[in-house]
RNA sequence: GUGCCUUUAGCUCAAUGGCAGAGCGCCUGACUGUGGCUCAGGAGGUUGUGGGUUCGAGACCCAUAAGGCACCCCA
């Protein structure tokens, strides 16, 4: 008796039956169109890359998975020079740094893989997921139209899948930079107050102000006017809001930051965005400090729970570590595992079918098999996923299997439609029974839908 | 890496320290050319693992593993 490995999940490493994978190959499905559909070049990089790749920017070391043999002789090394990707930001710059000569800029890509992290896993975390990113990357500079597309872009993805109501946050890290410049902060304090006010939706006010004066060094009173600024931002409209902005002329970064943000507004409305699918929120700031200017976080009003389900920005320098020539861009990823698994089990997006077959071929009566296959080729032929079934069972099981599956309908002959010349075709979802000519079928399993 | 919680049938969960159960799912039949619905029946368990306390442990104690949650981190 062999030795029996008992098969268990493996935390942080999600995996699905089948009717969950359609669902969620259905979304990468949308995703991958309708980064087509503005225009972004698809990219694949390997799974792996140079460890000294991915520790260039000073990552987290602990949660980079290393590659190594299992096995290595005494004498040698198991180890190698590669580990797991993290996400797409750091392999994009090395491919651009790589062959920015042979790349056509403005670069526009769009890379849709799985990237490991080696975090503890928890609710919506994974050890490995589905990153979904867009770039559009220049030499020397990059137009800010590109920062008005990536909400429409992600706009147009999250409608076609069907996520609920969501909205896009946007802001400007510039103009909040330039608000604590005129509060007085230097370089470090305002680093220091970002990172303070980015944690304000998971921490809330009095923590956030806490940190603003503790962490950040700011006066008491400096830290309630920067609460109150950001705060301002929560109740009023967009015109209201960015015109009072541009009231208040408080430096030339904070005028240039709202200059840069009333220009993205106005061309993602151009662009057709809806008022309702976006808002600026002062309160967004993105934690990284490479983002530069325009910033976004995306979340579903129904499941705020969930947290951003996709944010970006712009950024002034994509490769400094890989090449000495400036690569600006502007970016957004899509955190596709958390955000399909989550919809799943909320029942927002809701599996109907375990295959993607939609007739099953039944095999009534075994001698009449050529015909069977006959129709079943035919019906593919017109682009209809098709199944015989293979096995020799009676009629009921056929159609119980179709049935749990999800095949929505049966093609079912025996003595009956053959001498006639006919087969007949049953509709699972009603029961319809409809008798017909072989080759009006694909046609009218057509029609049904 | 730290803390808290959990672990019983495929799944979700019951079971005063005293016969291991239910619902759902699965299988069979009612139904030899018709799935779902209904009805009848059936299979399925070393209660995560190892030790201890006890006449007796699924339950209590210790250890351990796995899972979940939070922290950390989130490029």
């Amino acid at each position: 008796m062999p030795t029996i490995i008992t098969p268990k999940p493996m935390s942080g490493f999600p995996e699905l039956l089948p009717a969950e994978q359609i669902v969620f190959n259905r979304c990468l499905d949308t995703v991958r169109r309708t980064f087509e559909l503005f225009g972004f070049a698809p990219l694949e990089t390997p799974a792996v890359e140079r460890k000294e790749v991915l520790t260039s920017k000073g990552g987290n070391e602990k949660e980079i998975y290393a590659l190594s043999r299992l096995a290595a002789r005494p004498d040698e090394d198991a180890s190698t020079e590669y580990a797991l990707h993290f996400d797409l930001t750091v392999p994009l710059a090395r491919y651009v740094a790589q062959h920015k000569e042979k790349l056509v800029f403005p670069f526009r890509r769009y890379q849709i893989q799985k990237v490991w992290r080696g975090e503890r896993p928890q609710a919506g975390r994974y050890r490995e997921l589905y990153q979904c990113d867009i770039d559009v990357i220049g030499r020397g500079s990059v137009s800010l139209l590109a920062d008005a597309e990536m909400p429409v872009v992600i706009y147009h993805v999250f409608t076609a899948m069907g996520v609920g109501p969501f909205v896009v946050r946007l802001s400007n890290r510039r103009l909040i930079q330039g608000f604590f410049e005129s509060l007085g902060l230097s370089p470090e304090q305002i680093t220091a107050a970002l990172h303070a006010v980015d944690d304000l939706e998971k921490i809330g006010v009095d923590k956030v102000r806490a940190l603003l004066v503790d962490k950040a060094g700011l006066s008491p009173d400096s830290a309630a006017r920067a609460l109150a600024f950001i705060a301002s931002s929560e109740h009023m409209g967009t015109e209201a809001l960015l015109g009072h902005l541009a009231s208040l002329n408080l430096n030339e970064r904070f005028n240039q930051g709202v200059a840069e943000l009333c220009s993205v507004v106005q061309n993602m409305r151009s662009l057709g965005m809806p008022d309702n699918a976006f808002k600026v929120d002062l309160s967004i700031v993105r934690g990284l400090d490479y983002y530069t200017g325009t910033v976004y976080e995306t979340r579903l009003l129904e499941h705020p729970d969930l947290g951003s389900v996709c944010s970006g920005g712009r950024y002034d320098d994509l490769a400094s570590y890989f090449t000495t020539e400036k690569l600006p861009g502007v970016g957004i990823s899509i955190g596709l595992s958390r955000l399909v698994l989550r919809l799943l089990e909320a029942g927002v997006l809701k599996p109907n079918a375990a295959t993607p077959t939609q007739v099953l071929v039944t095999t009534l009566d075994p001698s009449r098999l050529r015909e069977y296959l006959g129709i079943a080729a035919s019906l593919r032929a017109h682009g209809l996923p098709t199944e015989v079934y293979l096995e020799q069972a009676r009629i009921g099981d056929q159609l119980k299997y179709a049935s749990r599956k999800g095949i929505r309908f049966a093609v079912i002959a025996g003595e009956t439609e053959f001498a006639q010349g006919q087969v007949k075709v049953k509709d699972l979802s009603s029961g319809f029974e409809h008798v017909l000519q072989p080759d009006q079928l694909p046609a009218w399993v057509k029609e049904q839908r």
